[in-house]
DNA sequence: CTCGTCACTTCCGGTGAGCGGAAGCATAGT
DNA sequence: ACTATGCTTCCGCTCACCGGAAGTGACGAG
């Protein structure tokens, strides 16, 4: 498992090349050093050396005391201009959202087959939870991934149902036919639940948000304590509120991917 | 003004016409159309078209509906590694000092000769503010980069002060004398103070966060309506609560940027 | 102190990936 | 219909890139 996610394809043009050693840091934050960077992208260590070095002179890397690369603070910088907008604007009404329901809330859109979280307001007392900012989990596993198939396009939750569904817990639903009908309800009620489907001992709900041009946006989710699970409603005024005001607020969601890469895995 | 920043060095090589497409979209973050990428990096279009279509195919830029490109999702979520663990640890307690005080909150780290902002937490009810999340603003003009600038190295300071400063309101402190004695002030009290310095309407206090490792790592700070500026110290035990508690979780900050790149500008 | 090991850095000549001029397409405006 | 503008594709020449190999330096065992 730790040379077979490697050596995959040593990428024929440079750009290639530079943005496989970029991809080395999607996986884990751990530094790595030179030679770990050349055994998992599969470049020679000559090579990877002087792109290394390259991008490291450009801030796009950046070395830890003991010599190892992790990503650059430019890198995160120019990250940063992606949906700045919708973040800056976003933000301070979850902020609000989180000083009247105390609990962990965050906005996530829909990224070719999975819920990818943009942002997410907390504070010190929290609960076990799965996601974090600028990470991805399965669409059919959480509250905002359910509001984000059931209120999207319906090819597009044929796509995702008709693939395998991961189960992250004993708890997770994965029934194809059984899932529609729960997507079919969140229609019907505005809002989804997922109790302890991505990770024992938590629970969330969310709400959809809408773009001004039409279509779903992104989703506004709320995380608690399993035991809340049953309580979960309480918060939806409050949400569906916010959800209101970002609506208003933001024109559209520049972030939102244009659809799911159809399996074209021609044989 | 909007092709002198251009134009300067078509790179020789092939990562570093990569990275100058980027650096196209650190300037402003508005979508650049082919033409215009071609133009500012001062690539020919051809070439342009080449690099541009693998950056957008790995994901690092994406196009708007008219075809025009702007920084992708991937590259948002690879930057999102660099210095997760500190922001991770530090935001739920920005979170509480912001609980504490409804004031907006933020930590900055030195980076060269500038403060980047690297977290915030505020709610709606805002004070007109200069900095972002991401953004940079002088040492000199803030409260968090005089801050920075107290606690640090004297060979930094020394470096920044030689320089000539921007004066960003008519109330920017820019003389070099009465700074070095400002700064000394900073670290007999502890704590720093910048009124209307980078823009009217706003105040800002801060404070040290020092690393495990020795000297300092990072700064909190607070911002508020200029009206309040005389009563910014009533702050300072929660912010000093925080910035204890922010050492106390962060080992080390591994954002700090190594130091200042002596201005070796060989004629 | 010496030697071996390991990880990184530098060098350099052959070669194929990249360059960019030019031609081919769309789309829009007159 | 004609022009203008901006994007896309093509292709042969060439120069920047590749990677084997040699050099460096830090560490640790003997």
């Amino acid at each position: 498992m730790a040379d077979d996610a490697a050596r995959t394809t040593p990428p024929a043009s440079v750009t290639g090349r530079v943005l496989s050693i970029l991809s080395v840091f999607e996986q884990s934050l751990a530094p790595r050093s030179l030679t770990e960077i050349s055994a998992e992208t599969g470049l020679a260590l000559s090579t990877t050396h002087r792109l290394v070095g390259e991008l490291e002179e450009w801030g796009a890397l950046q070395r830890d005391p003991n010599g190892r690369y992790q990503i650059g603070l430019r890198l995160w910088e120019l990250g940063q201009h992606a949906g700045r907008q919708v973040r800056e604007i976003a933000r301070p009404l979850l902020q609000d959202l989180y000083s009247l329901t105390q609990r962990t809330v965050h906005i996530a859109i829909r990224e070719n087959s999975e819920a990818l979280y943009i942002d997410r307001v907390y504070g010190t007392r929290r609960v076990p939870q799965a996601s974090r900012v600028g990470g991805r989990l399965p669409l059919h596993a959480t509250a905002v991934g359910k509001v984000l198939l059931a209120f999207d396009e319906p090819w597009v939750c044929d796509a995702i149902l008709a693939q395998p569904l991961e189960s992250r817990t004993p708890h997770t639903h994965v029934d194809p036919v059984a899932l529609r009908k729960e997507l079919a309800l969140v229609v019907e009620r505005g809002y989804a639940i997922a109790v302890e489907e991505v990770r024992e001992g938590s629970a969330s709900i969310a709400v959809p948000i809408f773009q001004r041009t039409g279509g779903i946006g992104a989703a506004l989710g709320l995380v608690a304590e399993r035991g809340e699970a049953d309580s979960l409603e309480w918060h939806l005024p409050a949400m569906r509120g916010i959800a209101r005001r970002i609506e208003a607020s933001v024109g559209a969601f520049p972030l939102r991917s244009l659809g799911i890469r159809p399996t074209n895995a021609r044989p």
